[in-house]
DNA sequence: TCAAGTTGTCTATATTGTTAGACAACTTGA
DNA sequence: TCAAGTTGTCTAACAATATAGACAACTTGA
């Protein structure tokens, strides 16, 4: 008891989970900082050590930080909020968050159409189409890894117009595309694999979220198809019903 | 544990003081009435009756209630007097009454003088006020909402200074104001709309008051002008005459 | 490679919070 | 006067909270 002399109802470990809380909030802890050591919150607040380590355990468990032996304890980024309506753009939700969205190509090659593309896309199996791999940020936090595939012979340049917008909804627009919409939309989860993992600066074992969309244009004509993979912790899809 | 199964770090007396006091500030128990017996606070709330009797035992030491052997535990706590002078401190006058006077900054801007708050302030329309939302707390009850506004450029630090010292008086110290006195004051009453509901934590269609106010330094030069929302059924104005 | 600094885990002890039961002291109204 | 209902007080047992110290496991940077 030092915070207050008086009982007060109210826990130590809640208080001082309360007080970084409001820090981390407020901003006084910017996300991916690292928070003081357990020694110095124990000290600054005047309470043992292994009280700090239960608020901050409180504070783990909702995901608000994470800890790391023999480094230190580290602020999470809070959790991009993604809708998932049928006018998804990556661009404008990262904006509306207040972030910067970024997006890096890190592959493009041509293969043939697997059954099931060819399906997406309304094209023949076999058929030539161009396979896009992205890597997309908010700010410098990577969140997902998207492959589009798109028909190789409508899309012939889209690689490089894409690799100057940085973005799926610029590089349409190039093709006089002005809008376009998501026909389907599968959410899925698995665990990151080395490769994403590295990509997304992930450590292995985490979980990623998996989704597998089709955007078609205002007739319903099939664009591109897409999977994209997202670090789970760092977005929360938000299904809108109604 | 009855009313949460997992730990919140609040004491279950805490939480049975906190909905009495609740109750008697809504007047679901209004000044003077007898509460309902131990036994029965204790069964409503599923907690045992020492529990209660340490909750009413807090209420009581705070004189927020009596309780008279074989009769009863009565509500002593009339609404918040809260006098209408030329030195107006929110604080002094909470803490008067035996209460523990709290603010909580929930919001500060900029934005541009509209052509009364400019009046008011003496500078010119248009020119960037600071704005401050602040909720004001007797222990933990809301009291009201106060909207502050202040010249940003005399006052560019206010809002981390207030959220500091959560006190409107010790803010404007910080800034070498010893004293400052109310200007004006105009009170009227609405309905609380639905976003001044959630703070206040009141019921939808319960009525408020309005006070609008400026306060001058010594020289009678303006430091700010606010409007505050208060929950009229915890407060009670007193305009003393002479 | 090593030292310093970090989080993770263990044991132990004291204090506070919560429940349970019993009975005393008192008030109220029939 | 008496029964019912109230608050006051006591003992007891157990759970949750808090402190203390020691050491392991790990990361970082020199």
């Amino acid at each position: 008891m030092t915070i207050q002399d008086k009982p007060t109802g109210v826990a130590l470990w809640r208080q001082v989970a309360d007080g970084i809380e409001r820090g981390i909030a407020d901003g006084r802890f910017p996300a991916g900082e690292k928070l003081p050591g357990e020694t110095d919150i124990a000290e600054t607040y005047r309470v043992n050590r292994h009280t700090v380590r239960r608020a901050l355990a409180t504070l783990a468990e909702r995901g608000l930080v994470r800890a790391e032996r023999g480094s230190g304890t580290y602020v999470e980024a809070p959790k991009l909020s993604y809708p998932l309506r049928s006018r998804t753009r990556f661009s404008e939700i990262v904006g509306a968050g207040g972030r910067e969205p970024r997006g890096q190509l890190i592959g493009s090659l041509i293969e043939p159409a697997t059954r099931e593309l060819a399906k997406n896309l309304g094209l023949k199996t076999g058929a030539p189409l161009l396979r896009l791999d992205a890597l997309r940020f908010a700010d410098r936090t990577p969140i997902c890894v998207a492959t589009n595939w798109l028909s190789a012979e409508r899309f012939a340049e889209a690689a490089p117009i894409y690799e100057r917008v940085r973005s799926m909804t610029k590089m349409l627009a190039h093709y006089g595309i002005k809008d376009y919409r998501r026909r389907s939309t599968r959410v899925t989860a698995a665990i990151v694999d080395a490769s994403d993992a590295a990509k997304l600066d992930l450590a292995l074992g985490r979980p990623i979220l998996i989704v597998d969309s089709t955007d078609v244009d205002a007739d319903g004509t099939p664009l591109l198809t897409s999977r994209s993979r997202f670090a789970a912790e760092r977005v929360e899809f938000v299904v809108e019903n109604g």
